[in-house]
DNA sequence: CCAAAAGTGTTTAGTATACACCCATGT
DNA sequence: ACATGGGTGTATACTAAACACTTTTGG
């Protein structure tokens, strides 16, 4: 199958683990013909597309390919085509070396991905893939520090407004991972009763007869997330008004 | 200047008239080489971008050129691939005619943008140029009712979290017309008392002394929008809970 | 003087915020 | 027994929703 080689998708992949935010990166090492490393940085996960797939399905390989998962929360937020989005030395020489063209204009449609980082084992495939916290993450190869700053205001956006927060969990959580969710996505801090007041107005969070176990303090109760439920219920809000 | 030819910018131009949505359309008509018309319809309003021209200048760049206006309240809200969105039959023919390879895949990054009816005189540059009410709006070329219905809905969500109803009415405008905005791109209806006394809490809504003339009834006040002092005043809101 | 839209207040229900203690489990 | 996080209620302030009449202008 053949690749369309000027559009691409690139992945801002989260993963929750309870603590931090992390995003999920790969290692592009540059080495010349002995084999002697000239660089090492990181990227985020992307790829072209097939000349006969739709974005969404490239997304979803990409995604697919990294973690061995279907049916991630997936969404496309901003596409990038600045024209020297590639044109920094080291990528230059990356796309060189990879027998690509640097001056070829290269759209990339970035999406970002939700999931809990405790779900996942990552596949390798011969390339060096890891998590690495938000807060921790330094200068990445191509533009893609600002993808991933755009990823990052995308999402807290439409946390805010949307229930999506459920997606960053395992299927079963208690409510101060989900609390903590709101919390690390949005940098601030909730009050316990107050946040437990309003998640219990949400018909579709779904508490189950079943508790944590292995804990070293009181088991938490177990909630789950009903789309169905959230589907049927959900009113409009307006609230442009600050 | 040379023109990209797989990246093109379309740009969904919502302008309000006081009483609808409407949505600027461009006519196309082919004609063989008689003259004789093969067909006619309409397309949203787009181009191709220059090599050296980032997507938002070149949406601002054809938003210019039908409304002579700069500084229009834009936004790219997704990107639109599918491999076959150009195929259907009118559309090859259409850029067979155009000289254009109708095999090649072209990305289009959508846009839509916010203007006051009353603001724009429309260039017509040998196009013929018009404004359409949203709802009357039928089959138009390529993907473009897609793009329509996911601008619209962009807009909407939009319109619920942000400011931005104001960039479809002229500098000066009334509540009663704020009002209407509101109501047309949401579909619903608000009560008058409720909807004055909750925008009276947005200090960024600046009442002027100054009132409408030449209206047959009672003048009503007139009010500017102050995205400085916005900005300054806004507050996170978070909703995610039905 | 008539038509048309402007402008204004109160009541009731619901939501937001602030705040402190006892409980169940593993070690 | 102690450390750890789980789980709960009340009072006050603010916001939402429902609802009807008088005012000002142009014709």
């Amino acid at each position: 199958m053949k690749y369309n080689d000027y559009i691409s998708v690139d992945c801002v992949i989260f993963g929750f683990d309870f603590e931090n935010l992390n995003v999920l990166v790969v290692e592009r090492t540059l080495r010349d013909e002995n084999g002697v490393e000239e660089f090492s940085d990181l990227t985020l996960t992307g790829n072209h597309i097939y000349e006969d797939e739709t974005i969404n399905d490239a997304a979803n390989r990409v995604l697919f390919d990294l973690t061995g998962l279907t049916g991630i929360y997936l969404e496309q937020f901003k596409t990038f085509a600045h024209p020297d989005r590639l044109k920094k030395e080291n990528d230059r020489k990356w796309l060189l070396h990879d027998g690509r063209n640097p001056d070829k204009r290269i759209v990339s449609i970035g999406h970002f991905a939700l999931l809990s980082k405790r779900d996942v084992t990552l596949q390798w495939k011969g390339r060096n893939v890891k998590w690495v916290p938000y807060h921790e993450i330094g200068e990445l190869a191509f533009d893609h520090n600002e993808i991933l700053e755009k990823a990052v205001v995308a999402l807290r956006e439409k946390v805010k407004h949307e229930p999506i927060g459920f997606e960053l969990l395992p299927e079963k959580f208690t409510l101060t991972q989900l609390q903590r969710v709101y919390e690390i996505i949005l940098g601030t801090e909730f009050d316990k009763r107050n946040f437990r007041k309003k998640v219990s107005r949400m018909k579709y969070l779904i508490p189950l007869d079943e508790k944590q176990t292995g804990v070293a303090h009181k088991p938490a109760r177990l909630y789950m997330f009903s789309r169905d439920v959230y589907e049927k219920t959900k009113k409009e809000l307006i609230d442009f008004w600050v």
